[in-house]
DNA sequence: TCTCTGGTTTAGAGCGCTCTAGCAGCCTGG
DNA sequence: CCAGGCTGCTAGAGCGCTCTAAACCAGAGA
């Protein structure tokens, strides 16, 4: 039996009746056709249950109209980024290539597989590339780094105000009365630096420089864990801020088990607002990251530039938005929670 | 300024004095150049920064060596499989194409995006379209559903075995003389009927057919939050089983904050064993899904219908493992916790 | 009647690659 | 010396689409 080859353009152009060029022009929508072949054509290639090859597409048009997306399948929060991303691109009329950071893929495998797509930008979630190579790569294609502050003037960041986010955070805790707020860090994670110099700053607008308490943490569960079963060892203070949410639930599940009360022991807030800040035995105090519009934004600024507009600012700043949640509450006015070591 | 045009073929044939076929053959690794112009090509190509034109190269190749893969960006699971299906499929020649499945993009939103991509086959995992659609779109291309159980004899399945994963379960809680043992499921999610009935099958394996308690979850954290608040109304069981490792995280969270003691009161059983139950702070007891080998299986089932090779059986199913980690213990000899409510 | 216009349609040249046929050589054996 | 079989290479026809330039064909105006 013979393969019932897809139908091309020259099919449904035999069976209406007109030329390849015309129906290529009724499918795309472009002036230069009269409205009773238009409806001839469709019909046609509606009969053939007709629809375009994008291969073919693409090679003939220059634009690929295709936006490559690295993140890391791991994080919640760059679900959440991918959904936005989706929202914008197609807005815009653009598609989107997903190219995931996994366990064995790493950022370089993933950026060269999205360079194979010939896609005609990429965008970056909070990548662990070096400055250097970032640059490297724009200069091969236009790149938007989305969530990570980059020095490197070569290359277009959108990302949240982290520093603002801390000074909401602390401020937060400030008029709870709580004096004594650590930080558990990010360490070398995007966003991390911008983060500890908001809590720095804060910490000493409200006159605290003197209880700082940086606190080793990382951008998982576990550093989370490992931090929060730290914090236990000294005297804790009675409320930290976390470097990102995940960190945050790692850090309140472990305080938790060690049988503290949260937020009547400590009082802890997170960042992101991603989805696991939101469930309901979690439901974090946090920083919100706007997602919508940090998507928007990193569609935007990839599209202009492939448009060639004059960008005005390299990097885009979008302030974040502090949500109430139970895991915060006033400073207890008694003794704090003396130490105790955890089991 | 001139755009410096990306090389084609022609420029390395014209600056290695060769044809734009001979190119093609070194490129390709293809037979048929003698090694001396086999390195001088190559080295032409270095020179010019050549890289080939996967549009051109899919448009003329009948075959665009794409597998497309409609995953869940909510499911930290999924992630992990994902994971697998890139190393399967870079084994098997194979590229990746993702597309996934967000709040605002559904299911039918992600595989009509693969269809554009010309991807030759697709992999879903754990998909919620119904079997009557899947059998439909098999007849476009071959379809392969991962970790859900379909009943139409059209779509091919690879597939944990779910029940004997239940048996597990019941088995090692039953071995540590629980006996009431109830199982939150997964409502209408992948998977979730055949749980159910393995863990009533191994209840009545142990004589324990009057302590079956089936209590309403879902496949995330809320739903295993809500279901533990559920549990905490009637009398609690000492163990219970959970649909998944997302659903069970909320249970733990839930009762734990309830006052609970995890083991101690109640022991825990998840189901796959994704990152999240190998998390510090929540080390869970779980029923661990082969994902290396689910997505192997699936990548070569997927290759096989394209390589046009007989298949055997058409599902696929594969054992599971038990890891028992520390949300499980013995049944306390003295009365269960009586029954209280949170808060 | 002829030209001019503007809308409609088409021929045909790519886009950058793959792949089949076929053409030079060269070697072997008759 | 030539038939036959190599290996190494190339010409050229696609793959299915887009897009430019040119042809066509009314109807309007000269």
């Amino acid at each position: 039996m013979s393969v019932p080859r897809r139908p091309r353009l020259e099919d449904v152009a035999a069976l209406a009746g007109v030329s390849r060029a015309l129906v290529s022009i009724v499918i795309r929508d472009a002036p230069g056709a009269s409205a009773a072949t238009r409806e001839r054509v469709r019909r046609a290639a509606d009969q053939l249950g007709y629809r375009p090859d994008t291969r073919a597409r693409m090679l003939s048009r220059s634009r690929t109209r295709l936006l490559g997306v690295v993140f890391g399948v791991q994080h919640a929060f760059h679900g959440d980024l991918v959904d936005g991303l989706y929202a914008a691109a197609s807005g815009a009329g653009y598609d989107l290539a997903l190219s995931a950071v996994t366990p064995r893929r790493d950022e370089d495998d993933a950026v060269a597989g999205l360079l194979q797509d010939r896609c005609e930008a990429m965008i970056l979630l909070g990548p662990r590339t070096p400055a250097a190579q970032l640059a490297q790569l724009t200069a091969r294609l236009p790149v938007v780094v989305l969530a990570r502050h980059v020095r490197d003037r070569a290359v277009d960041v959108v990302r949240t105000d982290d520093a603002a986010g801390l000074h909401l955070a602390v401020g937060h805790l400030a008029s709870l009365g709580h004096r004594r707020i650590a930080h558990i860090d990010g360490g070398r994670a995007a966003g991390a630096a911008e983060r500890r110099r908001g809590y720095r700053e804060a910490m000493r607008h409200h006159g605290l420089a003197a209880h700082e308490q940086i606190v080793g943490g990382g951008l998982t569960e576990d550093d989370g864990a490992a931090a929060a079963a730290d914090l236990l060892h000294g005297q804790p203070p009675t409320a930290v801020t976390v470097f990102n949410d995940r960190c945050a639930t790692g850090v309140l599940h472990t305080l938790r088990a060690g049988g503290l009360d949260i937020p009547g022991d400590i009082s802890i807030v997170g960042f992101d607002d991603s989805r696991l800040a939101q469930l309901s035995h979690v439901d974090l105090t946090t920083v919100a990251q706007d997602v919508d519009r940090l998507a928007t934004l990193a569609v935007g600024r990839a599209v202009a530039r492939l448009d060639g507009k004059p960008v005005d600012r390299r990097e885009l700043v979008v302030p974040p938005r502090l949500v109430v949640r139970t895991t915060t509450t006033e400073a207890q006015p008694g003794a704090p929670t003396t130490s105790r070591t955890l089991l």
